[in-house]
DNA sequence: CCAATTTGACCTGG
DNA sequence: CCAGGTCAAATTGG
């Protein structure tokens, strides 16, 4: 009897913002539930996946609606087939920029560059303030595949002895690895780099392992191949997260250092370490 | 021919 | 407003 309800383009706008927002907070309590015995937290991501899960079709089903409302904002721009050299600033892009959320970030410097298990797309490169040289932007091949949401961004920081800075984002959730055995990857990581500093955290790391950012750390013998500029790859921290649980790493890697920073909340390292480099979860995602 | 890279425009948080 | 992060058309390479 009541009018039924009746929602504008903006409403839709706030719900799906709000589901973003619940989308993200649960996928923060996902990362949480990383750090927590395995045994406990099991049930736990299941549910927290299919949570994440819903959130993701609700806001998807709802900006089907919002692109099918004819009187919405999402005006087609006028396509009259023309030769339009710069499309790009017609386009409206406006809401389809995501910008990456509030993930666990981790830093590796190495004086090197060198292939890990993962495939990597670059999205782009920036001319950084104050730097010498451009940073690169990668994302994981298999995001829209398997939506796996890794992405790292690579930065020569050093120019004489050389060295990278490569800092990753969020975890891979793909399965898809360069065909290649670990050993052998870990054994070109221990060629390619005498020197290999870890940092784990969400904030600045700098301050942290600043003490071993000197070149009493790196120490690399610069004798290095200069062709490889622009291919820049990333670690293996399937196989390093392996290593680490087996207590190999320390034959294998002998001349490495890990430095290792909590983030601000209260997880514990090692847990946190043995999570985040062991487990390609599997989130079931779809029945 | 398809997929990855390049590159400049676009977008957003601080 | 600006610096940095992302998008996507054009280009390149296998």
């Amino acid at each position: 009897m009541a009018s039924p309800p009746r929602f504008v383009a903006t409403d839709l706008k706030r719900v799906i913002g709000e589901l973003k927002s619940g989308r993200e907070i649960a996928d923060q309590l996902r990362l949480m539930l990383r750090g927590h015995d395995a045994i406990t937290a099991l049930p736990a991501r299941g549910l927290v996946g299919k949570v994440l899960d819903s959130f993701t079709r609700s806001i998807s089903i709802l900006s089907g609606e919002v692109s099918q409302t004819p009187a919405s904002e999402g005006l087609k721009f006028d396509d009259s087939g023309e030769i339009c050299k710069r499309p790009s600033a017609q386009k409206d892009r406006r809401g389809r920029y995501k910008r990456r959320k509030t993930s666990e970030t981790w830093i590796k410097e190495s004086s090197t560059l060198f292939e890990d298990g993962h495939a990597w797309r670059k999205y782009g490169q920036k001319v950084i303030l104050n730097a010498k040289h451009p940073r690169n932007y990668f994302r994981c091949t298999h995001k829209f595949d398997q939506g796996c949401q890794a992405s790292k961004q690579v930065q020569m920081t050093r120019d004489d002895p050389p060295l990278y800075r490569t800092t990753y984002h969020g975890q891979h959730s793909c399965k898809n690895l360069i065909n290649s055995s670990s050993s052998r990857i870990i054994d070109a990581a221990t060629q390619d780099n005498s020197s290999v500093i870890w940092s784990f955290g969400t904030s600045q790391p700098e301050g942290h392992y600043r003490a071993g950012d000197g070149d009493s750390v790196i120490d690399v013998p610069a004798e290095n191949k200069g062709e490889d500029k622009s291919v820049i790859l990333s670690p293996i921290y399937n196989q390093l997260g392996a290593a680490f649980s087996s207590g190999s790493v320390g034959d294998v890697l002998s001349s490495d250092v890990y430095s290792c920073t909590t983030s601000t909340h209260n997880m514990g390292m090692e847990i946190d370490l043995d999570s985040v480099f062991g487990d390609c979860l599997e989130f079931e995602s779809l029945p």
